[in-house]
DNA sequence: GTCTATACGTTGATAGAC
DNA sequence: GTCTATCAACGTATAGAC
């Protein structure tokens, strides 16, 4: 993985910290609304309360902001896989998995902005991670799954399409939440919106893998409180 | 529908045809490359080659160049439901659908990428559109689709949410490419990516919707000749 | 009717003040 | 160590030339 994405060193006094996590939040909403470029350093400097020449004394460069952003997205994505093991019940491991992305979609729709926009235009920052980490890390689940095909424990699919479709199916309640908005005559996606999502998509991934019966309401209503 | 999104109309002389379309089509690549504010007014000259100050003439402002591109995406996405209705068979109506759609994300993923980013940014240029004509469409074959459930032709499936879904399952492969790409190990997607992918999708959504028994890759072949 | 030289505003970044 | 006045470059749009 390239440095630049590494997380950066936590050093630095109180206030420096203070004001870096500021910068961060306030720099994920606005790349969230207008991508890198669309983003300008005032605009990041007044959500975050600041002058724009204090915000360049923080981070150097724009393009500092934007990786620090996508760092933090990406730590938080990969932590999710850990249930999909060999030995464990296909069913559980992927409704735990389903669940778990669209709990991150539902709280960080922001966060889901940023990544997709970036994957949109070409990942020109974060192509070298979806190469190699995410790679390495598809390809080892997907060994997984192909076990369990093998043992008939589910049915025939390809496991990487499997993936896409996955974060397909849940992403797309956060990166076009306007049209879905839209097409459900609703100003915002409440707890309510996202329940029924969830059940749906629970109901679409599963059944495509043979696993029918399809998720009781009540099974997601316990999990997604309102927001 | 705001008179922004309608197609301008086809007067001016032959030169004058000739240049916008020429500007249309550069446009269209340049704001998937980088969206609105990625996309220059010299980027999308150079790419039509012509002159900045030119492209100025034919359209007044770099707004106008994205109305009109935009316009041109919605009138393809609009055309291909006409299939679905409440005679028709579930399997073959909705087959067809997810085939066409998917074929329309192989042969123009720059429009599809334009689309994704104009929504994905709050849809500040079609928010009309999706919540009217839109919303409209969507709400009458969802009706049909309710129609084949109470028969109980499918299975119960919110239509609503179907439509998020098949959308999001074919898009993904054009606005997602780089990650598509990355995972699969292509430097690009060809043409039998495109039909793996198409039977995954045709396997997920129909036993989805409770039609049973996956697609056969040979019927994929013959709608999707190599690109 | 077609095309170009020019002006104006914004933006990212730095040299310098406290 | 923290913050601000200033600069150079870029991008859009228009007034004007052919």
């Amino acid at each position: 993985m390239r440095a630049a994405l590494q997380d950066r060193e936590p050093g630095g006094g109180r206030i420096r910290q203070q004001q870096e996590a500021a910068i961060l939040e306030a720099a994920e909403r606005v790349f969230a609304r207008g991508g890198f470029q669309g983003a300008t350093m005032v605009d990041i400097a007044q959500e975050a309360g600041l002058s724009k020449s204090n915000v360049h004394y923080y981070f150097g460069t724009k393009a500092d902001i934007y990786r620090a952003v996508l760092a933090n997205i990406l730590r938080l994505w990969l932590a999710e896989t850990d249930r999909i093991t060999p030995g464990a019940d296909p069913r559980e491991a992927l409704s735990h998995y389903i669940r778990a992305k669209m709990r991150l979609t539902a709280e960080r729709p922001e966060a889901s902005r940023v990544f997709a926009n970036e994957v949109l235009h070409g990942a020109p920052e974060i192509g070298d991670f979806l190469r190699g980490t995410l790679r390495r890390l598809v390809a080892e689940k997907a060994a997984v799954i192909e076990g369990w095909i093998e043992r008939g424990r589910i049915a025939a699919v390809d496991p990487v399409h499997l993936f896409i479709s996955l974060w397909a199916l849940t992403q797309t309640y956060a990166d076009f939440e306007v049209q879905v908005c839209a097409l459900l005559g609703r100003p915002a996606l409440g707890g309510a919106d996202y329940r029924r999502a969830t059940a749906h998509v629970l109901n679409l991934l599963l059944r495509g893998c043979g696993l029918d019966g399809g998720v009781v309401s009540e099974d997601v209503r316990k999990e997604m409180p309102d927001a």
